[in-house]
DNA sequence: ACAATTTAGTTAGCTATGCTAACTAATCTG
DNA sequence: CAGATTAGTTAGCATAGCTAACTAAATTGT
């Protein structure tokens, strides 16, 4: 029976997984968000700051597009880590375009609000089994999967 | 030997996991933000009358710790949702509370737009085996439990 | 009973983030 | 080298987050 209609059956499941799945993230960001504030850099900001540190230089519209965001919000948001000293802009050949690297101090404090970030959720999940630990870590994988899909 | 050390080991293995479902939740929620978009509804008013949706209604401070924002954040986002024609007030017994519920028109708003958010989400779903898709199911359950624990 | 306190929401004012439209400056193309 | 394209910025708008300070209602303590 399932396999004869695994077709609607499964798109039935996946929606309302996919539900879950969306709620859940929301919910879980929200919590952290708590501690996002403590680094006194904004959300944005400071996801911005881990592309360039964990993603290496690039430029004002790469940076754009991997944050799924219109160049003049990134260029605001650039403007704010500049000013905060933890983004250094470079020229580059193409007098058009910037290089934007993550300075330092910016590579520094983004390390330690990501550890303060995470530090609350890997507390949480030292609640689950070990048993459970590994099964999370293994579905966390299946969601980067469904991720590179989107 | 990791059962000796489970406790460090552990520690470490579910910093790193939770490091990256952290990172999965912000890239996932990323890429959906586009679909949120169309419904012209902005996303702390789609969360919040989600809440009213589907858990009922409820005074202004309860809507405000469901999504864990502070009263004044959450006064401004139901007046915006009444300004919608999304939410409706009611008085209550007690004249200080107020007793907040979604329109018809509001349910109806946040279905569409919820099953817009969800769609895109769903069918990247699709391209995950049966038995993965079954796997990421049990993800989001243990992803609540853990978010419980925050 | 009524003054003081506590509780629920709102208002005001700041910052950050998102957008589009319209601009400047540099490069590329025909 | 004139026109088109590309990279980024500026201006102006809306949403969403916060704290501080306010109003109004209910509760408490004497």
């Amino acid at each position: 029976m399932a396999r004869v209609k695994s077709k609607n059956a499964g798109a039935k499941e996946g929606f309302e997984t996919a539900d879950r799945l969306h709620s859940a993230a929301i919910h879980l960001l929200r919590r952290l968000r708590v501690r996002d504030r403590e680094s006194g850099v904004g959300p944005a900001q400071l996801s911005a700051l881990s592309v360039l540190v964990f993603g290496g230089p690039r430029s004002l519209g790469e940076l754009a597009d991997a944050e799924q965001v219109r160049p003049p919000t990134m260029s605001r948001i650039v403007a704010g880590l500049e000013r905060a000293g933890l983004v250094k802009r470079r020229k580059t050949e193409d007098g058009r375009r910037v290089r934007l690297e993550a300075s330092a101090r910016g590579t520094k404090i983004l390390q330690e609000g990501r550890l303060r970030r995470v530090e609350s959720l890997a507390k949480a999940l030292y609640a689950l089994s070990e048993k459970e630990q590994k099964l999370l870590g293994q579905l966390v994988e299946l969601m980067q999967r469904v991720i590179r899909n989107l």
